[in-house]
DNA sequence: AGAAAAGGT
């Protein structure tokens, strides 16, 4: 073990960081006390020097010391950064492990990792037996593992036990964040003492438009606005680049064409993706782009031209260019929200907080003094902007989450110190999920079942499908799919209308090939036609699949495959036997996953969820079933997405006695409860009528009831149709603008 | 008759 200092030329570097002077008194604070909370905005150094502080200081006697990184690049590259400092080969003394990817070793006493791999670790070993610190890195981001570990780090500590056993001196922890809320950390983590470090960045001047005001939530004027001050930014302000931050890509690309078409200019490059005009170069970035065209944005511009990149919020923490001297701010950012009301989850546009857009506006003042226009107002920024983004724990499904701290002896989960406790009802409806899945039981026990579903990093309503196909001998069907459902979106749909119509044929002919009108089957003869293949990149790019996604779906299910094969030598897995064809094994396994998500044709072309809610719903139109007129009655659906309507996506074909069984057990479970549950024969028509009569219960809602009653005067008044009637105003005024 | 933000096990 060595606790010798070494000296590197990096290091003289490092002495000239501003946390360097802060050495001695971070080492003592962190010896004195059991938590200890860092603060300092980047560029501290907080990140890459703490860690090795400690580690000279002798703080790897008794074990590791592990940092916690909310995404991979980040833990990966710092890692790397850090082994260069302390000149050591990466993976020895300094290492890091994320998924797919662990370079550590015996030797490994610095270990970075994301937060996800850290919480995987403590379902092993509770206690963290071999680390000697941990310290979270960007708390402030508060992401949903990092919240967690927050609450399991906290509650280590009031069982004694845990953590003292087999150490010969007890855990350390440090949480480091920028400087926001550190009274609330310092407050949950026993009122602990907080370390503030200044950091290194230059100021920003920030300025409020008056194109975006308290009434324009809904509207879509602010895409036009970022492009007319982008404009302005340019031919008034000096030498520096634009960051501009937008919602997603069909806004960026519209952005990038409309300060194109409004700089007047003639376009000598026929890449769209690389235009320069006027002495601009307009780049657009977002996450889907390729890879090798976001690394252009890095790089400088030519000599007196500016470089203008449009950016989703990829920009405001995952990604850092440099030489960003301007902001333009569109105050808005897409964001995933569950919905409790309707039980589902919805991507909407919403206001940013005030500190995203402190966060966004820093942005520009990394290696110079710069400049943030916003384009709401000042009152936009009083009244719709709250002070923090809710987090994530707060807005989305807690099914894994409650299925996980469960696992780790949590019983009570309404009372687990959380930092922002969610609502309850959000807890209670992840519990009441977790029982219909037999994944726990009536007194809300974690069941055999439950252990053997929480060693799988996917949504549960997957893992159960995908243990349920393992029983059965059918795991090579369901674990392609269960990795293509877990990976990003591989088709492409390009944004030019004749690419637009090869990609959609080409997609077709893919679902036609299976001949059973089944998206899951798609998703699965794509993965097979694609692994078969000799040349799968050019067989990607002939379909319109995305090459990259599909790769990472590759790597997923080979880890699934591993992992249930291990489950199934280590434990007495549950076997059952089945006769019938391969399609109907294949569907059956599927409901057993998806009960929640069962709609069943109501008039035309419309159908009713099944899950308590009875909403209206349509089949999207990529689905292969979108044409499909009769003898399709019952439908299980992978997800939901809110537009001009509210459209299932990935769908396939049930028989209802299929989900009989499973159908009462939802609407009858008591969730303060979890008590006993009556299954009784249900026919087809007592279901829909008690579906009915259950949806008239809540008027305000899409309803069953309601849509029959006013199917012809196509009613809209619900939380759904809410957004529904935002979308088609957004729509209008982008054609108003389009006209214009 | 029509479409997807960013992460992560």
């Amino acid at each position: 073990m060595s606790g010798t200092s070494r000296r590197s030329p990096k290091e003289t570097e490092s002495k000239h960081l501003p946390i360097y002077r802060h050495r001695d008194k971070l080492v003592q604070a962190v010896k004195s006390s059991t938590f200890l909370v860092v603060t300092g905005e980047t560029g501290s150094g907080k990140t890459t020097q703490l860690p090795q502080y400690l580690h000279e200081a002798g703080f790897c006697k008794d074990g590791r010391i592990g940092i916690t990184q909310p995404r991979r690049v980040a833990a990966i590259t710092v890692a790397q950064r850090v082994a260069q400092e302390m000149q050591c080969t990466l993976g020895k003394e300094v290492g890091y492990q994320v998924r797919f990817d662990d370079c550590t070793s015996q030797d490994t006493q610095v270990k970075y990792m994301t937060d996800g791999c850290l919480l995987r670790e403590i379902l092993a070993d509770p206690g963290l037996s071999q680390y000697s610190v941990i310290i979270l890195d960007e708390v402030h981001e508060r992401s949903l593992n990092t919240d967690i570990l927050m609450g399991l780090l906290k509650k280590i500590f009031s069982d004694p036990d845990k953590a003292t056993k087999g150490r010969s001196f007890p855990l350390k922890v440090v949480v480091m964040s920028a400087t926001l809320e550190t009274e609330k950390l310092s407050a949950f983590l026993s009122d602990c003492p907080v370390f503030a470090i200044p950091g290194r960045a230059f100021p920003v001047t920030c300025t409020f438009g008056s194109a975006v005001g308290p009434k324009d939530i809904e509207s879509t004027a602010y895409v036009k606005e970022v492009v007319k001050v982008a404009l302005d930014v340019h031919t008034s302000e000096m030498a520096g680049d634009i960051l501009v931050f937008l919602t997603g890509q069909s806004e960026i690309e519209r952005a990038c064409d409309l300060l194109f078409e409004k700089a007047e200019c003639i376009d000598y490059r026929y890449d769209v993706h690389d235009r320069t005009v006027e002495g601009l170069l307009i780049l657009p970035l977002y996450g889907s782009m390729p890879t090798d065209q976001q690394r252009q944005i890095f790089q400088p511009p030519p000599k007196g031209i500016r470089k203008c990149v449009v950016a989703t919020n990829i920009a405001a923490t995952s990604l850092t260019i440099n030489g960003i001297k301007y902001i333009v701010d569109s105050g808005f950012v897409k964001q995933l929200n569950h919905n409790s009301r309707v039980g589902m989850d919805v991507l909407e546009v919403v206001p940013i907080s005030k500190s995203e857009a402190q966060q966004r506006a820093g942005r520009a003042g990394r290696t110079s003094p710069g400049k943030c226009f916003r384009i709401f107002s000042k009152d936009f920024w009083e009244t719709c902007m709250p002070e923090y983004t809710v987090p994530e724990i707060q807005r989305t499904s807690l099914t894994a989450v409650v299925l996980t701290l469960k696992c780790l002896g949590v019983h009570d989960v309404v009372r687990f110190p959380y930092l922002d406790r969610p609502e309850e009802r959000f807890i209670l409806e992840a519990l009441k999920q977790l029982y219909q899945f037999d994944a726990i039981d009536r007194r809300g026990t974690v069941t055999d079942l439950g252990k053997l579903m929480v060693e799988f990093p996917l949504h549960p309503g997957l893992t159960r499908a995908v243990l349920r196909a393992a029983s059965v001998g059918c795991e090579d069907l369901l674990l392609p799919v269960a990795a293509m459902l877990s990976v990003e979106n591989i088709f492409i749909r390009p944004g030019h209308p004749e690419k637009q119509k090869q990609a959609d044929q080409r997609h077709r002919a893919l679902a036609a090939k299976t001949g059973s009108m089944n998206d899951f089957a798609t998703l699965l003869s794509v993965f097979q036609l694609c692994k078969s293949s000799d040349r799968p990149s050019a067989w990607c790019k002939d379909n319109w699949i995305h090459w990259r996604a599909l790769k990472s779906a590759f790597s997923v299910e080979t880890q699934l495959r591993e992992i249930l094969l291990r489950l199934q030598q280590k434990r007495d897995f549950p076997a059952e036997t089945f006769d019938g064809n391969k399609s109907e094994l294949f569907r059956r396994c599927l409901c057993t996953g998806y009960f929640n998500n069962v709609a069943r044709r109501s008039v035309g072309k419309v159908f009713c969820t099944m899950d308590g809610h009875g909403s209206m719903v349509h089949i999207h139109p990529s689905s292969s079933l979108f044409d499909q007129e009769a003898e399709l009655n019952w439908v299980i659906f992978h997800d939901v997405l809110v537009t001009s309507r509210v459209y299932i996506r990935t769908v396939c074909p049930i028989r209802y006695e299929w989900v009989k069984d499973l159908l009462p057990k939802l609407h009858e479970v008591d969730v303060y409860e979890l008590s006993s549950v009556a299954r009784e024969e249900v026919t087809e028509e007592e279901m829909v009528k008690w579906e009915m009569k259950e949806a008239a219960k809540r008027p305000s809602e899409v309803s069953a009831a309601d849509a029959m009653k006013k199917m012809e005067k196509r009613s809209t008044d619900s939380s759904v149709s809410d957004a529904r009637a935002r979308y088609l105003q957004r729509k209008q005024q982008r054609q108003q603008s389009k006209a214009l």
